[in-house]
DNA sequence: GTGATGTTCAACCGTTCGGTTGAACATGCC
DNA sequence: GGCATGTTCAACCGAACGGTTGAACATCAC
């Protein structure tokens, strides 16, 4: 698998699975880093657009997406001069199953929502 | 709705939701927690034997319930000497949710997804 | 080459975090 | 009362966080 792939995936080399999810949830635990990944759930953007609607430095909004590329949550590909993010939202399916174990509603009725989502997917997943 | 309930589902009074999923991520974010909502998964616990399986001094672990309790994860009642720790799962649901919306599969589905909650959520939401 | 643009680096700053220690506070037992 | 037990408080420590600034680095346009 390649590298990328591989952080796409909240896999980094040499961390395990409860190191990934420490990086996970420390990037989610601030707004301005969810808002940046609400923001990318519309489309891939620039550095310098994600850093647009901030009343702060862009060097601290590069700084929050070296954070959240460290977690998997999304990737940086340079064409040219600009860097494109790209949002990775399977890094987040491990985080979501650890919580899943826990909500009661989940716990319940996690039969139903996979039947649920059997019934609703496409076969590509 | 008595304080404890809100607290226990993640309503701190003056905490806007922004601020619920702050305190819910950064709590989630350290290995020690995590364990201890694991064991709280079991069985309620005393503050002494929630502390027993880690390296750790009781005064330390006594600060992470305090941050379990603030994100409303966990409720903490004294009964006599001992203080007993109880998971309160609820906490973990505007999280959970707000991460759904994130997973390719769940994006795509997400209408449906919600139509789903509704029909299998009891009403008391 | 020159200059403008996009991004990151490096150093710094104040605050928060995760841990320690020792003392304090409550409560139950004799 | 006196003492052991369960828990938290207060002060401290080093490290990490979230932000700033100014300089540096790449790349594109002319």
């Amino acid at each position: 698998m390649p590298v990328d792939a591989c952080r796409a995936l909240g896999l980094n080399s040499g961390m395990d699975k409860a190191h990934a999810l420490d990086t996970v949830f420390a990037a989610l635990a601030d707004p301005t880093r969810r808002a940046i990944l609400g923001m990318l759930l519309e489309d891939d953007m620039a550095v310098t657009d994600v850093a647009e609607p901030f009343e702060m430095s862009l060097a601290a909004i590069s700084k929050h997406l070296g954070i959240l590329s460290r977690a998997g949550l999304i990737t940086q590909e340079r064409r040219g001069r600009v860097v494109w993010c790209k949002l990775e939202p399977d890094a987040l399916r491990d985080a979501s199953i650890w919580m899943q174990g826990f909500g009661q509603f989940e716990a319940v009725h996690l039969d139903a929502f996979e039947r649920f989502l059997q019934s609703e997917l496409p076969d590509d997943t």
